[in-house]
DNA sequence: TCAATAGTGTCTGTTAGACATTATGGA
DNA sequence: TCCATAATGTCTAACAGACACTATTGA
């Protein structure tokens, strides 16, 4: 079930290409991203999950095997970020490197022996492309969020209606309110609720509900300018 | 003011990370992509322009570079749509290439000799790279047009209502209503008045306006389900 | 009984979308 | 004068956000 990859430490640091994963589980309430160790001691260092791409394979499938080998289990979510360049700032000495942010739920990834997981506001110091990697990937995060359900990757098949506005809160990095957050996921046609109730601690135990996605009548009101502003 | 780049046939086909440019301007109720001519007569072929990227500098510079050399003039907004790889079906041959999307007003492009206009929505024939490249600039011209002023650099520096209404109904696809988007307009803050009329054909001058974008007090309300349910 | 959490009903301010009306020029 | 387009005012339905309330468990 597991693939055998060569471990990152030992891919040439000629490689031309590398693909850098961002793997990302929510750790209560903050997002944890994976990292693994290179070197040791005195000497320790972190580094994205990173490996040389292998030509004329698709850079997803690439992508998905980097994932796999770092988590040692298969990431249910994978988009990529973009490509980076500019300084030999890899760690590899990658010349390019090719971004992916990942997300899974956290109770599948027990991590590897040389693997940790750490908050994604307060990471060790990373080779500066590494850096500029996960600063993207948050941000790819944050924006593709409202385009694709990202947030139940993060969770497991049946959760309490609480624990996905929590993962919602985490990634728009917000507090939402709940009447309102269940009024539009209710409008959404996303979940249905299971007839399996759980009690965490006091209080009134809560339904359990799995996501299941319905043909929407398409709404699309209005233009928002929020944003625009910058740049 | 121009810069001199060695053209696109002429560099080696070995190269292996090259830089491909999607670049959109307005034409009439379309966008229109720039093409550059790669062979000739019965064996006339297009192909988006593109360069091998120069190790060790920026991919936006690079990228940046190779739009003004296929274009002419400075591209006012350019930006990474990713990395593509899958099979070797580069024009140049290119093992792995990195897409950017560019816009810019029509009128400040005449384009070179061996370069023409396309409408986005009927390209001719394209290298199956090129052709995934188009189709994710497109979409991502479409994405970041809610979190960046594309919109205002499709047009000249003043330009009316009706006109600025016209790209982004380009953008987005679809019909726009006219007193909704000059109302979020107004609350945006993003345009001001000028103190010039233009009148077109019949029926009354529209005033000009130029892009003024002011600082905003966050609203940011919500959750919206939109568009989620597609994986 | 109290504390804590789940879930729901109602009210209000905001706004997208529709419609109508006025304004201003060319034919 | 008629027509076409610009620009604006008003109404309505939808909805985000707030508050209050009920429901159901553990301590």
């Amino acid at each position: 079930m597991r693939e055998r990859l060569p471990p990152a430490s030992r891919v040439a640091r000629s490689a031309v290409v590398s693909l850098d994963i961002v793997l990302c589980a929510p750790r209560g309430r903050q997002l944890a991203v994976l990292l693994v160790r290179a070197g040791a001691g005195a000497r320790e260092r972190w580094m994205l999950p990173w490996t040389a791409a292998t030509p004329d394979a698709p850079l997803d499938e690439n992508a998905a095997r980097t994932a796999l080998a770092a988590a040692g289990a298969r990431v249910p979510w994978l988009a990529q970020v973009g490509a980076f360049a500019d300084a030999r700032r890899h760690p590899g000495g990658a010349a390019y490197s090719v971004g992916y942010v990942g997300v899974t739920p956290r109770r599948d990834i027990a991590p590897p022996a040389n693997a940790e997981w750490f908050p994604l506001a307060d990471l060790p110091p990373l080779a500066p492309r590494h850096r500029a990697i996960v600063d993207a990937a948050a941000a790819a995060l944050r924006e593709r969020m409202g385009s694709a359900p990202v947030a139940f990757h993060l969770l497991p098949p049946v959760f309490t209606l609480t624990e996905l506005q929590e993962v919602y809160e985490l990634l728009l990095g917000r507090r939402l309110h709940k009447a309102s957050f269940r009024r539009a996921l209710q409008a959404a046609y996303l979940v249905e609720p299971t007839d399996e109730w759980r009690s965490e601690g006091r209080g009134r135990p809560a339904q359990l509900f799995r996501f299941a996605p319905r043909k929407r009548r398409g709404s699309r009101r209005g233009v928002r300018f929020d944003q625009i502003g910058n740049n």
